[in-house]
DNA sequence: TCACCCCTTGACAACGTTGTCAAGGGGTGA
DNA sequence: TCACCCCTTGACAACGTTGTCAAGGGGTGA
């Protein structure tokens, strides 16, 4: 333990061991041959004794294409199952090319987000897959007119012409508020995280669209936003149905909300009265009673779309701006299809 | 778009568009002081214009310590929420200290431990974060030796004297089956990862002590270890319990197989008759009736320690080994409390 | 007016590599 | 035996930075 600060040796190092100049250990360990075997040979042997391993940002540095082999990925939780996925999808297509992802959560904090890729600049990863929190785009701006290939998760596209991959959250929406409507639902609750980001704003664009179409109006306290883990969403729901009169349905628009809900009603023994319908699945909807509905989100191949277009980008595709929405339907599971009990 | 493979401005770059010499736009970038106000403020511009972002590799190369604020970690899957929530506390450490993190999932498949870690070394990463999937550490051998910070989740602490955060799965593994044979369970089924996997290995330890230590015997066919996701684990499981004479309980030691079986016994009617205990806990473990029993882990906090770990040697503490084994008790919400039906 | 000092600026080396080029030495063919 | 060629090896520059040192110029105080 003593060794932790050690110096790593450098191929000069491993030259001066064996007594040739530095340029013949590059020969040697990059295989370009033309270095005789007993050379080769003793060379190896002491890139084993010393523990030598090349140092890539030299390398690459050294060899001009500023390729760092690394992509960023600028997400809001990674222990959040939606964005974890979406990880593993990103990480799948990057493994293919012998890519490395460093991927870091804003909690939904613009400052963060800016830290973030700040950082990852100045790492010089040679691609980004960004969920911005927020509007306008700021840092990454600069970014974009200097030329870094981004890929958006999640922004409003009217903004920007950039790439961008996302679900169709305002039809999803519609889907859902439409289900519960079809079902006889005149009082529909909508809890979403924070509407300034783009996905909930989309989705209670697209629920109130859809309740306005069908005559319904939406009182304002029907209306619960806020950004809050599954374990605080819990009570804040818990609170917001102990009324005399709470709603017939609920609408979820967001993972962590929908946990919550459910917990809650169960709490409340309301889960066979209230209806619930979440946006983006979650493990176990399936089993719980009753089941839980939802319009899932396909958060793998988010992430691999998204990859394969950052990656199109980085090798120099110059084709017009790619927007690739995931449509997807209500998966009927129970808790949405419940009646109104008044 | 077409602008995408334009080269990133350097600082010679700005220098020639200021007419100054580079050195003159690194004081200015670093605020060195001492360049004159006229300069400072042509030379911010310059950078605005140009889109200048300094080079943190070159910056670092040339800084000599090796650091690049940069660590690895190396896990067996990042969308199981137990490894993206061990993420997440890594993450969170990290960020204290403007350090980002790399991740790559192996799948348990030694080679891809390998490939990452090699590739984690060449980038030069100033510590590494591993959930070693074989006993051996092979290429991690090297590094440790050489010096390199490395951290261990789940490994066998005898192989070597190395720093080490886990749960205590042997632990853990016997308080779930005297769980389970505290109620008169006799015969029990034992379902894990493949034993190779250290933790799984020591949980399946755990089981047939307890069981021994009980006198009771464990049938082969009662013993079910294999690599699946949730899904898959599902039919196997389903096809496990079709049988005149499933076991009375079943011991799911993994969170994919815990959720696997839940659906199982729930598609098969069983899960009122065969009692179920899990380790890791799960989402919604609390609604589903009966409620799910687990010996949780603690990711978010394995991850932090982990992290804390790591950059205490980062920062050259030469300390003897840590060993973190963090305990459990098994929680209780019905499904490990069922009583045998025969 | 002159010596000195400080302020601003730039030249150069170096971090750990790879690419280019040249030097030296041995072997080949006539 | 001699010219030539190829094979092996090394010197040097460069990638984009920062650190060290020196040079030049203007202002200060006596």
């Amino acid at each position: 333990m003593s060794e932790t600060q050690r110096r790593r040796p450098t191929m000069r190092d491993v030259a001066a061991h064996v007594g040739v100049s530095f340029k013949t250990v590059s020969r040697v360990v990059n295989g370009e041959g033309g270095v005789s075997d007993d050379l080769v040979a003793r060379i190896e042997q002491a890139v084993v004794t010393l523990g030598y391993r090349p140092d890539d940002r030299a390398r690459r540095l050294r060899q001009g294409g500023s390729r760092t082999g690394t992509i960023g990925f600028v997400l809001v939780d990674v222990s959040n199952p939606f964005f974890s996925s979406t990880l593993r999808g990103i990480e799948e297509i990057a493994r293919k090319r012998d890519y490395l992802v460093l991927a870091g959560s804003t909690d939904g904090v613009r400052e963060r987000e800016d830290q973030l890729i700040e950082a990852f600049v100045g790492r010089r990863v040679d691609g980004l897959i960004v969920v911005s929190s927020g509007p306008g785009v700021g840092l990454l701006r600069a970014e974009l007119d200097r030329g870094t290939p981004v890929v958006f998760l999640d922004l409003d596209p009217t903004d920007f012409a950039v790439d961008l991959v996302r679900s169709d959250h305002f039809g999803g929406a519609i889907l859902a508020t439409e289900h519960l409507i079809a079902r006889g639902h005149r009082d529909i609750a909508f809890l979403s995280d924070d509407p300034t980001v783009f996905s909930a704003g989309q989705r209670l664009a697209g629920f109130r669209h859809t309740m306005d179409r069908a005559g319904l109006t939406v009182e304002d306290r029907r209306i619960v936003h806020g950004r809050h883990s599954a374990e605080d969403w819990q009570p804040i729901i818990r609170e917001f149905l102990a009324e005399p009169n709470p709603p017939t349905a609920m609408f979820t628009a967001q993972n962590f909300i929908t946990m919550g809900a459910t917990r809650a009603l169960h709490e409340l023994d309301l889960h066979t009265k209230i209806a619930l319908i979440g946006f983006d699945d979650i493990d176990l909807a399936d089993v719980v009673r009753p089941g839980v509905s939802v319009v899932p989100q396909h958060p793998l191949e988010l992430g691999r779309q998204a990859a394969e277009i950052l990656f199109a980008r980085i090798e120099g595709s110059t084709a017009a701006p790619l927007q690739e929405i995931l449509h997807s339907a209500v998966i009927e599971r129970g808790s949405g299809e419940l009646l109104p009990w008044r």
